[in-house]
DNA sequence: GTGGTCTAGACCACG
DNA sequence: GTGGTCTAGACCACG
């Protein structure tokens, strides 16, 4: 995981991104020990704060479990169901993303290829009739 | 065309996206005038500067062309062809969005339907064996 | 509102609660602009920072409305809805005070006393039968 | 008795609490010895360190007494009478848990019962016309 | 060693 | 003028 300092996306949000990724890609399984506040700024090569402040957002979406001077785990997905708001964002942001491409002319296969080869690296079993 | 005033997306990207939205529905067509500045200001209660900085980003994206003394007009969507560094933002955007439905465990027919409906609401002609 | 500097309650957990407090007491109304961050920060003589921090603690509890730029804004309680968790913690706070308040041997009418006058401070119309 | 590693409340704040319960309930009386600071934390298995401190705090609480060589023991709750500052801050913990209730609209009836059933568990004999 | 809180101060995006 | 992000660095509570 890498954050982009290039990236208009603020570092704190590409990190809860990270390790939503990583979590999906099967590198960070339930009850795993994320490295702590200040290794994780260290690899990342940024502050502390920065990664404190993304770990609190994970933790406030249910995604890991902080325990006072313990450390930060990661938690069983099957706990974290998503509220109905967090739905309507997640939907309208899809719809954004293809509102966009569809403007600038992208073939909709490709829009749909794209959406395919998401799932597919990120989503492991698919369904055949799909 | 409205701003959500409760929305936390800025005023001026709403904008941006509400013109691609109405050209896409076919209510703008190329070579519309639309509304100057003052006048869009106006009709979405909100302050010019924020209108002008919407029409600066839809002219350096190629949505929009203002000839001076005349107006603005929408363009041929043919001329506006995204350079591959948008063809790259949006498909970040479209694969973000669908990681982040994947990790909140949204069912992929869910996921694909939305896609599909977008398309369908918003992407015209679509094939039928699709 | 004041900031007791001498509590171990965290600064910004009492603003949050000062918050609330001057909502349920009528002194702010759903609608109302509330202090900018930095002039809520001079008036409780501490760091924008924690403001800051108190204001999103805020938001995520849907208690307040904050929009970039323009400020920050009362919302309205109907809107306001506890998730279960929410209330889980509510309920586990007011009874662990009870037993500490049981250990302690304090009077039940006394503990009975305490709550009433809580809501009827606070509570606005008690119904006869109460 | 058990510690919740999930909960954010403090370990040695969770056994406090759980010992004034256990009195509460009658589980342990005045003069019974507890297990020692090995034991407990054996039992619960935590840190001797924190079971340590727990029993510290207890101790300043005038809820246990421990002699040297001897053991620690439960003490007579007569003894214990909380000093003012005590008595505060058990009046402020309930009233901030019943101002938060009332902020999130739990209803009046709630509160009540909430309170009530909490005196029945742990309050022993209750009168009638109360 | 772990996360939590707070300060001081900088720079930025938005309206 | 408004909130948002980030850094640097301090001190603290907990285990």
């Amino acid at each position: 995981m890498q954050i982009n300092k290039q990236s208009n996306k603020p570092y704190y949000e590409q990190i809860v991104f990270g390790i939503k990724e990583d979590i999906l890609k099967g590198i960070l399984i339930p009850g795993d020990k994320i490295p702590s506040v200040r290794d994780m700024a260290a690899l990342l090569l940024t502050n502390p704060n920065t990664v404190s402040k993304a770990y609190k957002e994970l933790e406030a979406q249910d995604v890991i479990l902080t325990v006072r001077g313990r450390g930060t785990f990661v938690k069983d997905s099957a706990t974290s169901s998503p509220s109905s708001k967090q739905m309507d964002k997640i939907k309208t942001k899809l719809q954004e993303a293809v509102v966009e491409a569809l403007y600038f002319e992208v073939p909709l296969e490709e829009i749909q290829s794209w959406v395919k080869q998401t799932i597919q690296e990120f989503g492991g079993e698919i369904n055949g009739n799909y």
